[in-house]
DNA sequence: AAAACCGACAACCGCCCCGTC
DNA sequence: AGACGGGGCGGTTGTCGGTTT
């Protein structure tokens, strides 16, 4: 399925990810945050670019990612919204909770086009100027948040970051693991064996830890942490953004939670 | 059983946008 | 204002598994 693996002239290894590779990431991010993507590779053990990262991560590995087949219900928000939008799959992605752009155009490319050639009145897109393409992306996201905030919704968006805080550590790890799948069930569940404290959940995130997104489990985000594993000073990495001693107490703090 | 074909999808590439200096 | 760098996006490709011939 995936490319085969390569080395290209920098040596940065190119195609298919391993599960090796896998780990390194999902525990490099889930510890530090993807503070720079161009950084991160070399600080995570990983010989790739910064892109492909960030894009195994994006489309793959992060949280909550739905994978498998799509709903009725799903494909025709998606043959809607590109009637609408035309090619924009990431607007598009935005109203399919869990799913990628990628995928979405994947899928597209695969099924929906097909899907329409034989019917087509499901279609009839007209191409749109890219002001009618802003104009359409408010339209269709306020008539869609509104589908989508009606829990009873097959469709309605995975669970926030409350519904984490008042669950039991046993169905919350059971959300985690579902993304991760079982190969990397095992880095988590040493972590997560312990019951979190209350306190912990209250704690607020760095603003600035941009990889902490909505729907995010806070336990994933490591509350204050935003600097790498670096060979460096935390200065050197950093120079202002923080001081050594608030985020040596952050480093404590995240071991005893990890 | 083998070859050819097709569908699915992970991953790469290049371009664009946006923030910073 | 313009250069630069990082991140995001969309198009495309490469590969594998399944199906058909």
């Amino acid at each position: 399925m995936a490319r085969t693996p390569s080395f290209d002239r920098s040596g940065l290894k190119k195609g298919a990810w391993t599960p090796e590779e896998d780990k390194k990431l999902v525990a490099y991010i889930k510890r530090y945050g993807h503070w720079n993507w161009r950084e991160l590779p070399k600080f995570a053990g990983l010989s790739r670019c910064g892109k492909s990262c960030r894009l195994r991560w994006m489309n793959y590995l992060r949280p909550n990612i739905k994978r498998g087949n799509y709903s009725r219900e799903e494909e025709d928000i998606i043959i809607k919204m590109h009637r609408a939008l035309g090619n924009k799959w990431a607007a598009i992605a935005e109203k399919l909770p869990g799913r990628t752009d990628n995928e979405i155009k994947n899928h597209w490319h695969t099924s929906l086009k097909k899907r329409l050639k034989q019917n087509p009145t499901e279609s009839e897109s007209k191409p749109q100027t890219s002001d009618q393409c802003k104009a359409n992306i408010k339209q269709e996201s306020s008539k869609l948040s509104t589908v989508l905030e009606d829990s009873s919704s097959p469709l309605s968006p995975v669970p926030s970051l409350s519904d984490f805080s008042s669950s039991s550590t046993d169905s919350m790890f059971g959300t985690i693991t579902n993304w991760m799948g079982d190969e990397y069930s095992t880095i988590l569940s040493d972590k997560l064996e312990e019951p979190i404290s209350g306190e912990f959940w209250t704690e607020s995130c760095v603003e600035g830890n941009s990889y902490i997104q909505e729907n995010f489990p806070e336990t994933w985000a490591y509350p204050g942490i935003l600097f790498p594993l670096s060979p460096f000073s935390l200065e050197e990495s950093f120079g202002s953004y923080v001081s050594y001693e608030d985020n040596f107490m952050e480093f404590e703090k995240m071991d005893e939670i990890w």
